[in-house]
RNA sequence: GCCACCGUGGCUCAGUCGGUAGAGCAGCUGAUUCGUAAUCAGCAGGUCGGGGGUCCGAAUCCCUCCGGUGGCUCCA
């Protein structure tokens, strides 16, 4: 048979005798080495071991490659549960899948929960399994010897029986004692496994419902080499440090008190500030894309919620009160208050959109394991809006909207890994839904074509859809990797219809329509905006969100009235200037003011007090000696107004 | 809500086999006024998340509740 080597570098072809090992070929060709884990045969990735059967063009697969790593993480969770097995000889594993983000593999198996003593000793086994370096062997067996071989595991015959049809056969691994039912590839041995660790436990529901069995789950990650595991490692451990909760704690920004509340944050003076820009930016996009501003109050009697579905639908996240024999419910959204308003009068086909925007202060029973520092809590402010519509319109108004998200995202905050998603209805499960097929597929129409107009990259997420409406959400990652919902836009053929708010417009023909609504945030909630960028910046804010964004240090005692007035002209200016003017030595002050991540330090001595200069120091130590105050604000006004994220002005 | 781990002064931590708590930073006071990442000395501050139990005696063991962390589930 004729086979082709394709590589990066070359291309050649041989013949060989029909049979022959991927191993043999990739050897012959010398395209094997230390790192080659598998190889891919005719767009089909293998075991080294399997043998070649006709023509093809074959390739191998290096550890370091997307494939490789995967086929490795993937023989780290077989490592993994052959070591569990060994232990725990009544485990029952039963999914050991790669995850991508984190990088690394976990295993579910069903036995008793495991505590930390008892995840080193897995690793350890797992060492001593990788250095007796078993053979991974691949078999083929039919459906009815998989069942009859794994009958002691009811997890695993469930899986053989879905996915494998009836008379076919399907591939068993086997390392050692241990084999289980998978499609691989996987290395040859396992001491290709050998720079790898475990991370953490969990516990996990069989098929991921929280009726059924609850399996542990045991995190751990693999790469090809200790020094890459190492960097891995070295870099988690660098992203905790940026952690809000930490660094909201350092920087004094908000506190918990969760005795008295818990997921309730209350932000402190310079948390505040940081609230308040954030507030501010959002108030320059409303007024430029045509948002009007209203307020509505944070509780409304349960007549109200119930008309707007929460009742039905909501209820069990809710703050319920009862005022003189009345019920009262905190609101958990803004939007039936909004419809209020719109309500106040009748409004033409012309009128339309009306967009209401507020910082509206929601609260949300959360379970109490879901919560999160700020990333999830019970009280948080929306930077909220709704928007009533014709048919005719969405498409604009979403765009509208994306392009608001562009300029928070990309444009000011640099946030490069955002992730766009179009939320669609379940196609097979259309009963589910509200509204007519033909409003969800025009909605859905417009929803793409507003996303492809402005050439975002976004993944359909079928079957993820509101029971009311199509929507497109907007995640960004934490310090940690996780995945935060910030941004919203939500179609909503509900709450207008005309069993809840009976909304109407007046159409060019004089007849009365339901508009549609849309529910939209753009940072989402100024407490999970604030807690990724915290995170993002690292505690670094630039001026124009810095809490701080000047502090005065005097180098002694006699240059301290020079430093006075430096502050206060500062605070004239409208600066948000600080001065230490303590007794610490300059050495202090400079260490002290850089555990607070303030952009600029402006330092005074004698030199500078006599020429009624200042020198300015950044927070990335450039300097800039004997320079005009006033040059100074007018250059730090320009970075605040312009909303810019370097430190120039030393530059 | 589920599983594991955790809960000591404002912050970060130490507290060995159970014998009624230690440190650094921050704070305060005093001395120093010193040119660019921690000047020196002293003082004050906790009953160890809450409750119950075992014990002569518990921060240290047990139970329970409340919180936190990581996942899972959830997020009309």
């Amino acid at each position: 048979m004729l086979i082709r080597l394709q590589t990066k570098e070359m291309q050649k072809e041989m013949n060989f005798e029909k049979g022959k090992k991927a191993i043999d070929i990739l050897k012959s060709f010398g395209s094997l080495t230390a790192t080659t884990v598998a190889a891919k045969f005719n767009g089909e990735l293998i075991d080294l071991e399997r043998e070649i059967g006709g023509d093809g063009e074959i390739s191998p697969i290096d550890s370091n490659s997307p494939d490789g790593l995967h086929i490795l993480r993937h023989s780290g969770a077989h490592l993994l549960a052959q070591a569990v097995t060994e232990l725990y000889p009544n485990a029952k594993p039963v999914i050991g899948p790669v995850t991508e983000d984190p990088p690394g593999f976990y295993y579910d198996i069903r036995m008793e929960a495991l505590n930390e003593g008892d995840i080193t000793k897995i690793e350890e086994k797992m060492r001593e399994l990788a250095h007796k370096n078993y053979k991974i062997d691949r078999r083929e067996l039919s459906k009815n010897d998989l069942v009859e071989l794994f009958r002691s595991n009811p997890y695993k015959v469930e899986l053989i029986r879905e996915n494998v049809p009836d008379g076919a056969s399907s591939s068993v691994y086997v390392q050692g004692d241990f084999t289980d039912f998978c499609r691989g590839p996987h290395v040859p041995s396992t001491n290709y496994v050998n720079a790898f660790k475990l991370l953490s436990t969990s516990t996990a529901y069989w098929r991921g419902k929280e009726e059924n069995d609850s399996l542990v789950r045991i995190y751990g990650t693999a790469f090809p080499t200790m020094d890459a595991l190492k960097d891995y490692l070295r870099m988690t451990e660098e992203a905790k440090k940026r952690d809000h909760r930490k660094l909201g704690t350092e920087l004094d920004l908000f506190v918990m008190r969760p005795e008295y509340g818990p997921a309730f944050p209350l932000y402190t003076p310079k948390g505040t500030i940081l609230r308040n820009e954030l507030i501010g930016f959002m108030k320059e996009l409303n007024k430029k894309y045509g948002w009007e501003e209203i307020w509505t109050p944070h509780a409304f009697k349960t007549t109200l919620w119930q008309k707007s579905g929460h009742m039905a639908h909501y209820q069990e996240n809710m703050f319920l009160m009862e005022i003189e024999k009345e019920q009262y419910g905190m609101k958990p959204m803004n939007c039936p208050g909004h419809i209020l308003l719109f309500q106040r009068k009748s409004w033409s086909y012309r009128d339309l959109p009306i967009r209401f925007s507020e910082f509206g202060t929601v609260y949300r029973y959360e379970r109490s394991g879901v919560t999160s520092g700020l990333l999830r809590v019970r009280s948080m402010t929306q930077d909220d809006g709704h928007a009533f519509v014709r048919a005719d319109q969405i498409e604009s108004e979403v765009g509208n909207l994306l392009d608001m998200v562009t300029e928070v995202f990309i444009n000011t905050f640099r946030i490069s890994e955002v992730k766009y998603k179009l939320s669609t209805r379940d196609e097979k499960n259309k009963e589910k839904y509200t509204g007519s097929t033909e409003i969800w597929e025009r909605a859905t129409t417009a929803l793409k074509g507003a996303l492809d107009k402005r050439n975002l990259n976004y993944d359909v997420k079928e079957g993820e859809a509101a029971f009311y409406g199509p929507k497109i959400d907007v995640d960004v990652r934490d310090a940690l990797g996780r995945y935060w919902q910030l941004s919203t836009i939500q179609l909503d053929f509900f709450m207008a219809d005309k069993d809840h708010f009976d909304l109407k417009y007046i159409d060019e023909n004089n007849q009365p329509q339901q508009p549609i609504m849309i529910h939209r945030a753009i940072f989402g909630t100024l407490d999970r905006f604030l807690g990724v960028i915290i995170e993002h910046f690292a505690g670094s804010f630039p001026p124009w969100l810095s809490p701080v964004q000047v502090r005065v240090l005097n180098i002694s005692e006699g240059n301290k009235a020079y430093g006075e007035e430096v502050h206060s002209n500062l605070l004239n200016r409208g600066i948000r200037a600080e001065g230490d003017f303590s007794g610490d030595t300059i050495n202090k002050k400079i260490r002290t003011a850089h555990g607070s991540k303030i952009p600029y330090l402006i330092i005074v001595g004698d030199k500078e007090a006599s020429e009624k200069k200042i020198s300015v120091r950044d927070r990335k130590d450039k300097q800039k000696n004997m320079i005009d105050l006033n040059v100074f604000i007018e250059n730090i006004e320009i970075e605040i107004k312009r909303k810019d994220p370097e430190l120039n002005i030393c530059k």
